[in-house]
Order: C-alpha cells, then structure tokens, then sequence
DNA sequence: CGCGACATACTACAAGTGTAGTAGCACGGA
DNA sequence: TCCGTGCTACTACACTTGTAGTATGTCGCG
C-alpha cells in the first residue's frame, strides 16, 4: 500500500535520510545523528518528526523509557523519485541533467562507466 | 560578474526556462508560453516576475507599447548547479543519483552512451 | 515514594511562496 | 484630444517551512 503521494521537505527529507540509515531512532538519535554546524534544536526535530508523522512518513514503533522510537513508513525509493521527477520537471529530461553532471564534473566518465556495468549485470538485490 | 547567491523557488525557476528559451519576453508572453491545464493568472505571473526582478535574476530591456520586456540576467547553468546541488546533497552524490535514474528507466544506457561520447569529444556549441 | 531529568504535546511566529485582486496610468486608435 | 484597454504597481492572504519555547507528563533512581 501507499503509493506516496507524499510531499518531503527538504528538512524533512534530511530527517528521513538518518531514518533509512538507522532503520529505527528516537528524536534524540536523529538529532544527535544531523551533522551540521548549526544542529537544530531538539524541540525542532521533534516538531519535523511530528509533521513526518501526520503526513505518514513515518510511524511510531516503540517506547523505550519515556520516548518514542520511530521508523520510516515510506521508501527511500519513493522520495528520491519525486524528488527526481521535480527536478528532471525543471530541467528538461534526464539527459540534460546527466549532460550537466558531467560538464560541471560532478560525475566522471568512469563513473558513467561503473554504472553501466552495474546496471548490466543482473543487478542483485532488493527488488 | 554575478557568481549568483540567487535561490530560485520552482516557479520562478519555470518562469526562468520560458525567459531562457525566448531570450526576452514580456510578462504576457511569459504567460501564454506557460503550457499548463491551469495556467496562471496574469498578475501571478506578473508577481513572479516582480520577484526575480528584485533577487536580480532577470532584468528590464525595453517598453513596447505601455509593456516592458524582460530578459534573464543569470545563466541557466548557474541556476541548475544550485538545484543539482541541492538534491546531490539530499540523496547523496551523483553516483546515486544516476544509478537510481537507470534503475527507474528514465535513462538508459544507449543515452549514456550518448552522453559519453559528446562529453569526449569537444562539444562543439554555445559556451 | 518523591524528585529530577528528559520526553511529549501544544503553541507561536516570521519568512517565503503561490495566487490573485484593485487602482490608476499611459499608449494608441478614432 | 479623448477613451478604452491593457499594463504596471501595490496590496492581500492563506499555507508552508524552519525554528523554537512552554507546560505538563512520566520513568527510574535513590
């Protein structure tokens, strides 16, 4: 079920991605776990935790003293897609976009190369 | 000069592309070339157009009749580094994010290929 | 059992964004 | 020269987003 119509964020989105990486964490632990300069304050995590919450992103799974510990609900997949799609929306189709990593270097030949292959070969792994 | 601090909300990044394609435009025309089921109003794009006026993204040319003409004052480039920039923080490189548009079926590894090759050769156009 | 520390739930708020209305001026045709 | 039509300048507003404070609840230690 869900096939997200779920609108991320770019802080929200950052939240989710310590979620995927933890798998599971209290407000606490997402906070501790943004590595920034300026760290939000908890209360903020917690005010973003709870927006993800109402938007089902994600949900509550246990509680270990007095806190919540939670997990994410949606996919990372699902995300970047919209993410992607807007962008690709903006610039004008993914050539264009990879024609621009690799002009501004952001992506080598080599790289172009890696992923060939990886996408050649039956590429194992979660479907 | 302008190495551009600008940051672009989405729709004045469309209206951007139209002002990038055209070169110059009015604010009508900017309207009319906005290919959308629910095109906006003319005064909205005429308030789009106000802002990227005052963050220096597009400046004035001429009046024709009582309507000015516009003309983009920063580079296509500069504002697509910025959005790239953006999402390769969120989803973590361009690695991934090239390998996630192949996975998805928006790119392919004929238009990789493509990509390739006219980033080995000179690429021969508009600087 | 009581207290302190930390968590939660709720409230707040300014800036940014999409969206558009209104008042008034000016250009060009008659 | 006068008028209408269209354009500009200004104002408005609700919603979102980032940011955080406060009040209150509760868990576990001593």
């Amino acid at each position: 079920m869900s096939k997200e119509r779920i609108a991320l964020t770019k802080f929200e989105t950052e939240v989710m991605g310590v979620l995927w990486r933890l798998g599971e964490a209290s407000v606490r632990e997402v906070q501790e776990a943004i590595d920034r300069e300026d760290r939000p304050a908890y209360t903020t995590i917690q005010t973003i935790v709870q927006r993800l919450e109402q938007k089902g992103a994600v949900r509550r799974t246990r509680k270990a003293g007095n806190a919540f510990f939670f997990e994410p609900a949606v996919t990372r997949k699902s995300v970047y897609r919209r993410l992607v799609e807007e962008l690709l929306d903006l610039v004008g189709g993914s050539q264009p976009l990879v024609a621009h990593l690799v002009e501004t270097g952001k992506l080598s030949l080599d790289d172009l190369k890696a992923i060939e292959s990886s996408a050649k070969a039956p590429k194992r792994g979660r479907k």
